[in-house]
RNA sequence: CGGCGAUUAGCGCAGUUUGGUAGCGCACUUGGUUUGGGUCCAAGGGGUCGCAGGUUCAAAUCCUGCAUCGCCGACCA
C-alpha cells in the first residue's frame, strides 16, 4: 500500500473524550471514528488490524474442528419467546417491527437461531457431535457506552455453538475449545488468564471468561497466591472463617445515633471497629414468597456481592434494591437505622457475620443503633449464606494460600450450557436406540472487535501503539528520505516495496512528500513493527537502516539481504 | 434512570460573567523555504455558534424547552 493511495487519518491531538489510552490510540492513529454513542465505523488501518484478528480466531476454530456458518443479525422475536428470552433480556435487547410490524430484534447473541437451526437440520445422533460458529456483528443497547470499542453497542464477537448427546461429549468439546482460546489469545500476544466465571443471561453450568489483564479493565478477578485458581470476583466463594463465633463480652445496649446514617459516620462518631458493624440490605423478594423483602448482611467493611444474592431462594431475579418508601412501610424505620434485632423479615447472612460477637448494627428505629448484639442471646442465628465479596488477602477457596485481586478485559468467554435452550425449543435427535434425547450444548465467544482495543491497553508507548507481527495493519514501513531530491533512494525504495509486498509482506510505503519526523511519527502512532528508512547517506555503503518497534534497536541491513531479513524477522 | 458538565471550522479550544454581528492553534489549499524526528514565511478556503422558541434596536452571549455527547452514580442503609 502507498500512503498516498490510502486512508491514514492520523491525528496529533486527542479527541476529548476518549478516556482511556486504547481508544485514544485507536482515535489518534486513525482507526476508529465514532458515528454515534456505542457504534463506530472502522478506517482502514483498524479494519485491517480486525480482520487480522479474525483470521487467527477462524485458523483456531477451524483447527479445534468447528465449521463456520454466518446467520442473520436480524432475527425474529418468536424464537426469542420460544426461549423464554424475550421477557428476560430487557431493554438491552434492541426491538424492531418490520413493515408488517411483526416484531423482530437485533441479535445480541445467537443462541436461538443456531438451535433453531440445528433441530431443523439435524436428527440423528450420527450427525453429532457438531460445533459452528460464526463471525458476526452483535448489538446490545448498553446502559453506558464507554471506552470506545471496548464496550460498545455494536460490535464483532466470533461465537461458536457445540451440539452432543452427552455430559462427557460436551466436556471434552468444553476442554477443546479451551485450549483453542489460549491458542488464540497466546498467538495474539496478550497476557491473559482463564478464569471461573458466572454464567449470567446466557444460562448454564460451567463457565470459563478470558481475561487480558489490564488496569483499565472492567472486571476484578480473584487470583489464588499458592495455585493457579483464578475466578472472576462475582463467583469467588469468600469461606466461612475458622474461628469460632467469641462468647458475648457486653450488654445489648440502645444508643441514640442523629448523625449516623452510614457505616462510615458510626465509626467515626462512637470509636466502633467496622468489623463490628453489620450493614443490612433489603433486596426484592420473589413473587411467590411471604414477605416482600428480604434482608441481606454483611460485615461493615465488606460488600454485597450481587450475583451471589441473586442465587438466593426468595431473591426477587435481577436482584433489586428496596427503595426507602418499601422499606418504611415494611420496617417503620429507614436506611440508615436498620440491622437483624426486632426484624420480622427474612433475613439471610453473611458467613463472616455468623461469627461475630458484640456488633453494632441499626436498631430498626430511626436514628437509634443497638450495641454489643450477640446471635441467639440477643436474636436468632438466622440462615447463613456467602454473600460477600472477596477481598486481598482473603483465603483462597482451593485452601491453596491467599487471594489477591487484579482487574481485566474479558476477551472471551465459554459455556457448558447443558440443555437450557435445546429443551425450551425443543432440539432433540433420535439416539442409538431410536429413541428422542434432548441435545447437549455448549457456547463459546470472543470478543473479536475487543480484542483490538485489549491489546492496545497492553501494548503502546508515548508514541503510540506497538503492535505483534500478528495483528499489525502493516509489517514494514518503506521510508524514503526526501525521495523527490534523490533518484537513487527512490528506486530503492521502490525496489524494497515492490520486492516486499511480491513476498506477501503486508507493507506500507510512505510516498508522501513529508519530512522525515512526520514519516516516523506516523508509523509509530499506527504502531507498524518493522521500519525501513532509505536516505541517501546510506546508500552509498549500500545500506538501508532497519528500527523495529518494540526494542527502538536500529541496524544497518545490506539492501540484498533486506528481504530476508525481513522475513526473518517475521517468521 | 438520577446527578454533574459540555455542545463555537475536520480536531483541540478561547469568546458567554458585562448583549454590539466570531477568534486562536493544529489540519486543509496555493506559493516560497527547509529536509534523518511532528520546518519556517506569506497568502487563502472553511462556521445556520447543537435545535426550537422567547426577551431586545441588536443574542454565541440573557430566558424557556428539547436534543446529542461525556463523566459520576444507580448496594454500602
Amino acid at each position: 500500500m502507498r500512503t498516498t493511495q490510502y486512508l491514514l487519518s492520523t491525528l496529533k491531538e486527542t479527541p476529548s473524550d476518549a478516556e482511556i489510552i486504547s481508544h485514544q490510540l485507536m482515535l489518534r492513529a486513525g482507526m476508529i471514528r465514532k458515528l454515534a454513542s456505542g457504534l463506530y465505523t472502522w478506517l482502514p488501518t483498524g479494519l485491517r488490524v480486525l480482520r487480522k484478528v479474525e483470521k487467527v480466531v477462524r485458523e483456531e476454530m477451524n483447527r479445534a474442528g468447528a465449521i463456520e456458518v454466518s446467520m442473520p443479525v436480524v432475527q425474529p422475536a418468536d424464537l426469542w419467546q420460544e426461549s423464554g428470552r424475550w421477557d428476560q433480556f430487557g431493554p438491552e435487547l434492541l426491538r424492531i417491527n418490520d413493515r408488517h410490524s411483526r416484531p423482530f430484534a437485533l441479535g445480541p447473541t445467537h443462541e436461538e437461531v443456531i438451535t433453531e437451526l440445528v433441530r431443523k437440520e439435524v436428527s440423528s445422533y450420527k450427525q453429532l457431535p457438531l460445533n459452528l460458529y460464526q463471525v458476526q456483528t452483535k448489538f446490545r443497547d448498553e446502559v453506558r457506552p464507554r471506552f470506545g470499542v471496548m464496550r460498545a453497542r455494536e460490535f464483532l464477537m466470533k461465537d461458536a455453538y457445540s451440539f452432543h448427546l452427552s455430559d462427557e461429549c460436551l466436556e471434552k468439546t468444553y476442554q477443546r475449545m479451551f485450549e483453542a482460546y489460549c491458542r488464540i489469545f497466546e498467538r495474539l500476544g496478550l497476557e491473559f488468564r482463564p478464569v471461573l466465571a458466572d454464567t449470567g443471561s446466557i444460562g448454564g453450568s460451567l463457565s470459563h471468561e478470558f481475561h487480558v489483564l489490564a488496569e483499565s479493565g472492567e472486571d476484578a478477578i480473584a487470583f489464588a497466591s499458592g495455585s493457579d485458581y483464578a475466578a472472576n470476583i462475582e463467583m469467588a466463594e469468600a469461606v466461612a472463617p475458622e474461628t469460632e463465633r467469641a462468647a458475648p463480652g457486653e450488654e445489648m445496649k440502645l444508643v441514640d445515633t442523629p448523625n449516623a446514617k452510614t457505616i462510615e459516620e458510626l465509626v467515626e462518631q462512637f470509636g466502633l471497629a467496622i468489623e463490628k458493624t453489620v450493614k443490612t440490605l433489603f433486596v426484592k423478594a420473589t413473587e411467590e414468597s411471604e414477605a416482600p423483602l428480604i434482608a441481606l448482611m454483611v460485615r461493615g467493611d465488606h460488600e454485597l456481592n450481587e450475583v451471589k444474592a441473586e442465587k438466593l431462594a426468595n431473591v426477587a431475579v435481577p436482584l433489586t434494591f428496596a427503595t426507602e418508601e418499601e422499606i418504611r412501610a415494611a420496617v417503620g424505620a429507614g436506611p440508615g437505622s436498620l440491622g437483624p434485632v426486632d426484624l420480622s423479615l427474612p433475613v439471610v447472612v453473611d458467613r463472616a457475620v455468623a461469627v461475630m460477637s458484640d456488633f453494632g448494627a441499626g436498631a430498626n428505629q430511626d436514628d437509634k443503633h443497638y450495641f454489643g448484639i450477640n446471635w441467639e442471646r440477643d436474636v436468632a442465628l438466622p440462615e447463613v449464606a456467602d454473600l460477600r465479596s472477596v477481598v486481598e488477602g482473603d483465603p483462597s477457596p482451593d485452601g491453596q494460600g491467599t487471594l489477591s485481586i487484579k482487574r481485566g478485559i474479558e476477551v472471551g468467554h465459554i459455556f457448558q450450557l447443558g440443555t437450557k435452550y435445546s429443551e425450551a425449543m425443543k432440539a432433540g435427535v433420535l439416539n442409538e436406540q431410536g429413541a428422542h434425547q434432548v441435545l447437549n450444548m455448549g457456547c463459546y465467544g470472543v470478543g473479536v472487535s475487543r480484542i483490538v482495543a485489549a491489546a492496545i491497553e497492553q501494548n503502546h508507548d508515548d508514541n503510540g501503539i506497538i503492535w505483534s507481527d500478528g495483528l499489525a495493519p502493516f509489517n514494514v514501513a518503506v521510508l524514503p528520505m526526501n525521495m523527490h531530491k534523490s533518484a537513487r533512494v527512490k528506486e530503492v525504495a521502490d525496489k524494497l516495496y515492490t520486492g516486499l509486498q511480491d513476498a506477501n509482506v503486508d507493507v506500507l510505503f510512505d510516498d508522501r512528500k513529508e519530512r522525515p519526523g512526520v514519516m516516523f511519527a506516523d508509523m509509530e502512532l499506527i504502531g507498524v513493527p518493522h521500519c525501513l528508512v532509505i536516505g541517501e547517506r546510506n546508500l552509498d555503503e549500500g545500506v538501508v537502516e532497519y528500527k523495529n518497534r518494540r526494542t527502538g534497536e536500529k541496524q544497518k541491513i545490506a539492501i540484498d539481504e533486506v528481504q530476508s531479513f525481513i522475513q526473518q524477522q517475521l517468521a
